[in-house]
DNA sequence: TTGTACGCGTTATCAC
DNA sequence: GTGATAACGCGTACAA
């Protein structure tokens, strides 16, 4: 006969509601919800009028609580403006989301330090899985990780000590893939021009180094580091300031399509013929490449797919399925046009 | 004496294990944690060092359960991929981390049915706020939004009516004061070229043909809309189809930068002199408009400044302030560079 | 300034 | 196939 005293003002409807309203057990309702093959037919139709009528939805706080499962997934990465990670993350979404999980996105912004920051409060939320970028992190975040015991995919690059789960493509070699390219397209005086300087930049900075070392035609002086963020207007200032200090290029490596599009602008401002003069490359092959004048060479990666495979790994892992395999190389793709 | 039996094995720790661990109450801690100066500032420390060394992470789910509050704020965006809603989700994230919300991301791919879905799953979170874009939803997030009674502002747009919460600019105005500056510039045949085709875009272009209307210039001939999304290549397309069924045009209004910029390739391509041919207009002034050649011609807008304003606007509902005003008008810019 | 008692809404466990 | 009971981890209300 005790009387419940509501703390609150009037919540909403709940699952003991719904079951009241049709004289059933709470439990019931919440397996008729999750678990439908659980309950009679009969029942089942009479409560999932009830929760139509009443509006019912469902609080995930309290079914997280009680099931030590949170059916959410933290995705982190560098970056929102970039479209290799949007790509990314409609891919998770698209391919978790059936799965009936969502996605807790977090924009590192480029910083270890906000990745960690970033993780440890969305650890909070007690994540099924988590999706974190490359493998740049503190010290403080790979404890936290390691700690947490949660299942972990990396993106975009590879564990060359197969140890984490990742899926990616090797940013070494596709940064020296395009650089041999260009040399044996029969340029000899090659630059790379790099914005962010995120590990994944320096990577394939380290491979254009070593294509050129290779053949003998590296020079420090053709290459130009600015770790502001990359735009179109950048990459037209870096033009100016390369031709400076190195006027006698004659192919470019822009680290991304953006750097490449500026290049480009600023090569008609000056009058200098693309690719006659100067040829110039992009990376990432963004929409607006196949577009420009001349046309843009870049490389293609395949950032759609990595988001799916990530997931998928992912939706193996916490299911405690083994995964196939923890190391999946989807490559990249030299697409190659007229600005070389 | 009767055993606990915990169900699941070793949990992580908790509020108490901290409690325990140096012999205060459960409450105690929860206060260090969230109310700090209602705890002796000894008693804080030791409690701050036991966080600390016992690797304590609160439990988001049972925080919201017990005080009703989830600390979370949905924000539902059109687009991931594009550079509009982003830079309004950065500025909302600015805004609310300091005050300890966290913000759940809905990417509705600019349908108002996929929007309701995501507010239908994000409800569950309890979110002691949302964001929505525009005003255009479905009847039945109208009357979830309605039932929820949770604090709403919506982005983008402005309510004429003046009912609900808003923080935007007049879409209709900014689309007529860009084709009056082209009228006013002495073009006469002025085109418009639109995809994706969501409700702002809509208002654009109504906004464009009032000010042809007004001046006696409107032909449905010169009017181009496609429904499939944004994307510079779609630009150089429409170019050429606009061309074939209205070759007589002087100027395009690009209902955005994207198309703008591939309309501008396009006229390269096809030897069409900018502006002295066709002069350009485009909309939302992003990084590359700046850089091509001519420069762009845009309509500069708020997004950053709506994303923040928003934000504050609901920070004050949230907690129970009235917002200074609760329609919130950033209006535009118009940026006029050589391509008109 | 600190503690006790209890409930938030759901699911796991075990019984019927 | 369905239900009773207890727990999940924390914060509110009130007491000391």
């Amino acid at each position: 006969m005790s009387e419940r005293k509501p703390r609150i003002g009037q919540s909403r409807t709940t699952l003991s509601d719904v079951a009241d309203y049709i004289g059933v057990s709470a439990i019931t309702v919440s397996r008729a919800l999750n678990k439908p093959e659980l309950v009679s037919e009969a029942l089942r139709v009479r409560i999932d009028e009830a929760v139509q009528t009443l509006g019912y939805v469902p609080n995930r706080a309290a079914r997280a609580l009680a099931s030590a499962r949170s059916h959410s997934v933290v995705v982190l990465v560098p970056s929102l403006s970039n479209t290799v990670f949007v790509d990314t993350l409609a891919a998770i979404h698209d391919t978790l989301y059936p799965s009936g999980y969502q996605m807790l996105i977090g924009d590192t912004r480029y910083s270890a330090q906000e990745e960690e920051n970033l993780l440890r409060t969305y650890l909070e939320y007690n994540p099924d899985g988590i999706l974190i970028t490359g493998f740049d992190h503190t010290p403080a975040t790979r404890s936290l990780l390691g700690a947490a015991g949660i299942p972990t995919v990396h993106m975009m690059e590879l564990d060359d000590s197969a140890t984490m789960p990742c899926v990616g493509f090797s940013q070494f070699d596709s940064g020296y893939a395009l650089t041999r390219f260009l040399i044996e397209k029969g340029y000899r005086r090659i630059a790379f021009l790099a914005a962010q300087l995120d590990p994944r930049t320096l990577k394939r900075g380290e491979g254009y180094r070593a294509a050129l070392r290779e053949a003998g035609l590296y020079s420090p002086q053709r290459e130009l580091a600015e770790p502001s963020p990359s735009s179109v207007g950048l990459g037209a200032q870096l033009l100016d300031r390369l031709l400076e200090q190195a006027p006698d290029c004659d192919a470019i490596f822009c680290n991304n399509d953006d750097l490449a599009l500026g290049v480009m602008f600023q090569c008609q401002r000056r009058h200098i013929a693309v690719p006659e003069q100067l040829a110039i490359a992009g990376f990432n092959d963004l929409d607006a490449s196949a577009w420009t004048n001349p046309p843009l060479t870049s490389v293609a990666t395949p950032r759609y797919e990595i988001g799916r495979e990530a997931a998928l790994m992912l939706l193996a892992l916490m299911s405690g399925r083994a995964p196939v395999s923890t190391r999946v190389d989807l490559g990249y793709r030299l697409v190659v046009r007229h600005s070389t």
